[in-house]
DNA sequence: TACATATGATCAT
DNA sequence: TGATCCTATGTAA
């Protein structure tokens, strides 16, 4: 689940339910239970997202958030909530609102300077208002790997995983092996602005869904069937569905990626 | 019961 | 580049 949308999303959801109250913290696994006892019963001020990382503002400290590759949350109703499950590293209770965390990278108290370091290695993130496309292609410009590598790369441009980098760049016609720096300006602009679309609406959603509801016979992006909701990603050996050439997968960055040989030329 | 798998990132070599 | 960490879920045995 966890790309830059899901973080995002929340933030906002956690936010509007837990921000101004005070909050039972705990870890349930035991993992956390040193830093769960320094914010229990604390008022959580706010709650904060950049690229893949969370941040939960109490007064005694900011309680950072990565949730990596397993990482998720859930939110219970607290008077029917199961137990936890043994991997249940976080829990925070306001009244009925229950929220867990299992499976995160990241799950620590983070003090400013280390917070300030941590932000340096965050490039532009699609989902915030300052969001700077310009900054990104300065960045790209800079790198002679394949773009499909530098979209996965957070200093470049943040909150982008491997199901966004493969359908971004299926949508612009832009084949995952070409280098960074040999992209034009506009291919950079329509890039930035695809992923700014695409987030956004997976944000709102709760879900990603790239492909136009045209191309799978829909009107509605609602009405788009699970199973048809992204171009190309983990569709290895399937029909493309602009143009029916097999959509072809291969290593790139430690992750596999998948594009359509035809609707993106290496050119 | 075991294994494969996954939308991530870091560290050692 | 490879090993490692983290969890839940689905399928196979």
């Amino acid at each position: 689940m966890p790309e830059g949308h899901t973080i995002h999303r929340y933030a906002r959801l956690h936010r509007r339910a837990l921000a101004g109250r005070r909050l039972a913290v705990s870890s349930p696994q035991g993992r956390f239970a040193g830093g769960a006892a320094v914010l229990d019963g604390h008022e959580l001020d706010d709650v904060d997202a950049l690229g893949k990382h969370l941040f939960y503002r109490f007064a005694p400290a900011t309680l950072h958030v990565h949730l990596g590759l397993f990482g998720r949350f859930r939110r219970f109703a607290s008077a029917t909530a199961p137990p936890p499950t043994a991997g249940t590293r976080l829990q925070m209770v306001s009244g009925d609102v229950m929220i867990r965390l299992a499976g995160p990278t990241a799950c620590d108290l983070i003090d400013d300077e280390a917070e300030r370091l941590l932000r340096t290695r965050i490039g532009p993130d699609p989902l915030r208002r300052d969001f700077d496309a310009t900054e990104v292609a300065v960045r790209m410009a800079r790198r002679r790997a394949a773009i499909g590598q530098v979209l996965l790369d957070q200093s470049v441009i943040s909150g982008v995983g491997n199901v966004y980098r493969a359908e971004a760049l299926f949508t612009c016609g832009i084949h995952p092996d070409v280098p960074a720096r040999d992209l034009g300006t506009d291919d950079v602009a329509a890039l930035c602005a695809t992923v700014v679309a695409m987030l956004r609406a997976g944000e709102r959603a709760g879900r990603i869904v790239t492909v136009e509801p045209a191309d799978v016979g829909v009107t509605a992006r609602r009405d788009v069937p699970s199973a048809e909701r992204v171009y190309v990603y983990k569709r290895a050996g399937l029909p493309c569905r602009r143009c029916t050439t097999t959509i072809v997968s291969w290593e790139l960055g430690a992750r596999t990626v998948f594009a359509c040989p035809r609707c993106q030329p290496r050119r």
